[in-house]
DNA sequence: CAGATTTGTGTAGCAAAACTTCGTTTTGAG
DNA sequence: CTCAAAACGAAGTTTTGCTACACAAATCTG
């Protein structure tokens, strides 16, 4: 329901929903998307060799009230631009369409994020969360990448962190731990077997584990307490690693954010001053020296 | 030109080039968008309580055509989501609302990046790095996080490299280098002083100095060999550390892939096996172990 | 300050657009 | 081959987008 246009287009195609007529329209549209909605309906219709009435078919059957809202939904896709599917990359292509391939997919993917992301799991996540004492993130491999930038961020909206990337530091921080913290594990498959250990263990100790995977029905899942699904795109395998750790960086940024505010609500922090904080601290207007000297935070 | 719809409008209503009856359009339009690209030009003119002319004459100061060239431009400007300049997060806001701002707010960046980027700096980067022996990334705080996620990606296309974040460690890595080698320096600001004296003695050793920064006259930008600028939309102080990493971890993306195409050109890796290697890999089939073994590279 | 000029706005009309109806053609099962 | 169902297109109806023109307001000029 709630998937990038072409997409659907691409579905109906394959599923066969279409009549011949409907058919030639549709694969005009993936075509000349641009051109398909600009043309007016009587050009399209002549443009695609089919009759105006079968042209409105087409668009009621892809979920379009009117030829208006197809135009929306069209120029909806085109500006998020083609989602990975359609957008692998070709060898001998320039930098500059490298470039415009892997931005689009990265905005679809997010904008895919976007629609699938379940509000309600986020807010058990920022529950837990808000009520902990500390908070330990734990990623081998690009996941450890995703685990240290959420120590990084976390403390700017002073909330005390950990991150461990190492296996064996894993297990050890998981028996340091007791019930008034909060593990949050990032494994984009879910299916990271040395976390296993470490994720009983915090839980034998009263921890609260909180699993961030592409899929909810990974293997880790079934040990965690609340499961935080981040979707990509399907038939994206070359390409996964790069969009799950962007779209994992959002969660973090989200979880941040939300926890911050969540913890402020209750009397400690407040938005405004966490924000100017925040300001300062980019800016270098904490540190005494001048502009040049100001660590890289952001 | 090539900026984002709903600033267009922001700022031809603040730089006064709209007479009352179109500011009236255009402030209905800003309020309500999704009515406004749905409405036909009668009950547009109706609900904003001006003529259609009035209307009309709005959508050309705004750069369109028609009124359809309106409706295609905000439905792509909808569909990316409200920038950041207008998407700032309110306090007591729902964990759903600030799930939607952070992605609509990273989606809109994104898009922005794919808008200004640099292709010829890219090419030029590429071009170094496909000729060098070996890779240097170097980068502090958030942008540490980055040069990490840079080592970790380009071995995978077959190009050894190093990271180092921490400034000591850096300038001892910047003494090792030669002429065959070529450092990457991330820092959003550009201002980061500790890099300077790494980045003189790099050069001094014949090594070439990228420098990935926000703006092109940063000034770490005037000790580098080529800049490449990632450009975050304007007023985002408060958002810019969130959108920066992402924006940087693309641009890792884009030269990964080209350079590792651009090497495979020159006879030495095949994009095919490429793809498939990093299948391979990300699906833990190179690993004898099980699947619920394999690493979390991905 | 009066007149002229520019700028802004709305009314009215028209051509083109989107959409509907209905009859014809095609398709496919028996 | 027969016949029913689905697909399709011609023609007509309604709505829409757009323009020409006239009036009003604001601005400039002598």
């Amino acid at each position: 329901m709630a998937t990038h246009f072409v997409i659907r287009i691409q579905a109906a195609l394959e599923a066969g929903e279409l009549s011949r007529g409907e058919r030639l329209v549709a694969q005009f549209v993936l075509a000349a998307p641009e051109e398909a909605m600009r043309l007016s309906l009587a050009r399209l219709a002549e443009a695609v060799g089919v009759s105006e009435p079968t042209v409105l078919r087409c668009c009621r059957k892809l979920g379009c009230d009117s030829l208006q809202e197809f135009r929306i939904k069209m120029a909806g896709a085109e500006a998020i631009g083609l989602p990975a599917t359609h957008a692998e990359i070709q060898p001998g292509s320039s930098v500059g369409e490298i470039a415009a391939r892997v931005l689009d997919f990265s905005v679809s993917n997010l904008d895919n994020l976007r629609r699938q992301i379940d509000v309600g799991a986020l807010e058990r996540v920022v529950k837990l969360m808000a009520g902990a004492r500390s908070l330990h993130f734990w990623g081998n491999g690009a996941s450890g990448i995703v685990a240290r930038d959420a120590q990084q961020k976390f403390p700017l909206f002073g909330i005390p962190c950990v991150a461990e990337t190492d296996s064996h530091q894993i297990l050890i921080n998981a028996a340091s731990l007791s019930s008034a913290d909060v593990v949050v594990v990032f494994s984009n498959t879910g299916r990271n077997a040395t976390m296993k250990p470490s994720i009983d263990a915090a839980r034998a100790n009263g921890a609260a584990v909180v699993v961030v995977a592409s899929s909810a029905e990974a293997p880790l899942a079934r040990s965690a307490d609340v499961v935080l699904c981040v979707p990509t795109l399907d038939n994206t395998d070359i390409y996964t690693p790069t969009i799950s750790r962007i779209a994992a960086l959002c969660i973090v940024d989200i979880l941040s954010i939300a926890t911050a505010q969540m913890r402020g609500a209750a009397g400690a922090l407040k938005i405004k001053s966490m924000k100017e904080a925040i300001i300062r601290n980019f800016r270098g207007e904490t540190s005494p020296g001048t502009e040049e000297t100001n660590p890289e935070n952001s």
